[in-house]
DNA sequence: AAAAATAATTTGGGAAACCAAATAAAAATA
DNA sequence: TATTTTTATTTGGTTTCCCAAATTATTTTT
């Protein structure tokens, strides 16, 4: 039987994946058990059989590495995970630091034409509610250096790296704006009604319309 | 660890649950290990668990019946799983057919939270994509007069509630001539002769045999 | 009622994920 | 380097949900 294997396996493997882009200096069956709250023995014998399916390698050093499609899988599950606070947030107005334990749970729905679906319905949404970027359906994960303003969340700062419209008229309207590459802002709020937004910059609110925020590129800060 | 187990009870209780409406003469460990495709010793386990729990009885013959917070349970999950249905057709897109396994996975999903918000954010539907009615909040079904339309009168309007018989080929049938629950119909004649209808959708007759009109219930409308 | 058929129950296992405690190995420190 | 501390591994359990095969009711049929 299939049974819910998959459940406790792909924990592992996106613990595995957080370790290995997080600051812990090695990612070793200590850090995972503390990390999954599991006994040693649980994780080794975890860890074993990961290995054994080639979703994992531990190298002589003992420190433990996803194999490629071990952390295509990992990152096929943040999708979903990801994809579905999206949903929560959008659609069904959770505020964004309640959805986790929820997409903890959806995360495991087995189907990939499903969360596939989603991200159509969601409009294709470049990061999360957490500002976290979606990986696609084969599991990349676009290096967060640009997202359109239209897709940052509020709350969250930001650099400006670009501007996607050559419009003269558009960069004379930034340029008095004080608005221009490399600048920080912090996305204060999004007016649902017409998708314009408000920023700050340098303790000035400023309010921009989807249009421009449609042409602004930024990056997390 | 309140684990998966959850997952498995669920499906018992939705077994028993069904069973209880079903025309099977008696619900007792052979049907339910059937229906579930356990075996009997399996059955026969977790259905002592249940009684422990009280939230099933055995009668003095046997047969197995859902205590009244067995069936509230039961009830619940079906309401989950129905919603659930409602979006993924609404929402994804999904046809009315395709939808069954998907929401056999989310109506386990632990949140009754979720699942009220997820009512409001489709509009309260009242039925679910196969036409059966939704349970509430508070596990409660209302009933719904529905009469098979081979009973039906020659000359009256009708409202398709359900469909009786879950087969593919009988569905996809139905898909293809547009009958489906919701829809509203006029049974125009019957043919004494092999008992088939005509019945007229959006200005069209349509002839319908009578296996097909046994197995589609319908509302005076 | 006796035989046959059917249903319920018991018995002995199995796999998956867990754990605590003991031991072995490796790393850090004195 | 010797000692201590930390980490990895082994060993011997546990629980949950599942199975097949044997046994014991219980019903049905003859």
């Amino acid at each position: 039987m299939a049974h819910f294997t998959h459940h406790s396996e792909e924990n592992y493997l996106k613990a595995l994946y957080k370790l290995s882009y997080s600051t812990v200096k090695k990612v070793n069956n200590t850090a995972l058990s503390q990390l999954i709250g599991h006994n040693p023995a649980t994780v080794l014998e975890m860890v074993r059989k990961l290995v054994g399916k080639n979703l994992v390698t531990t190298l002589p050093n003992k420190s433990l590495k996803l194999t490629p499609s071990g952390e295509k899988k990992a990152l096929l599950i943040i999708r979903k995970h990801r994809l579905w606070e999206v949903f929560l947030t959008e659609k069904l107005n959770y505020s964004w630091n309640e959805v986790h334990v929820l997409a903890e749970q959806l995360e495991h729905i087995e189907s990939n034409d499903l969360v596939d679906r989603l991200e159509k319905y969601l409009g294709f949404p470049a990061v999360d509610p957490h500002g976290d970027t979606i990986p696609d359906k084969k599991g990349k994960l676009k290096v967060q250096e640009s997202i359109p303003l239209e897709n940052a969340v509020a709350g969250k700062n930001y650099r400006i790296l670009n501007l996607a419209d050559t419009n003269d008229v558009f960069l004379q309207y930034l340029e008095k704006l004080n608005i221009r590459p490399g600048k920080k802002i912090k996305l204060v709020s999004r007016n649902q009604y017409d998708n314009s937004v408000m920023i700050m910059l340098l303790k000035k609110i400023i309010p921009l319309s989807e249009k421009v925020t449609k042409n602004i590129l930024v990056e997390p800060a």
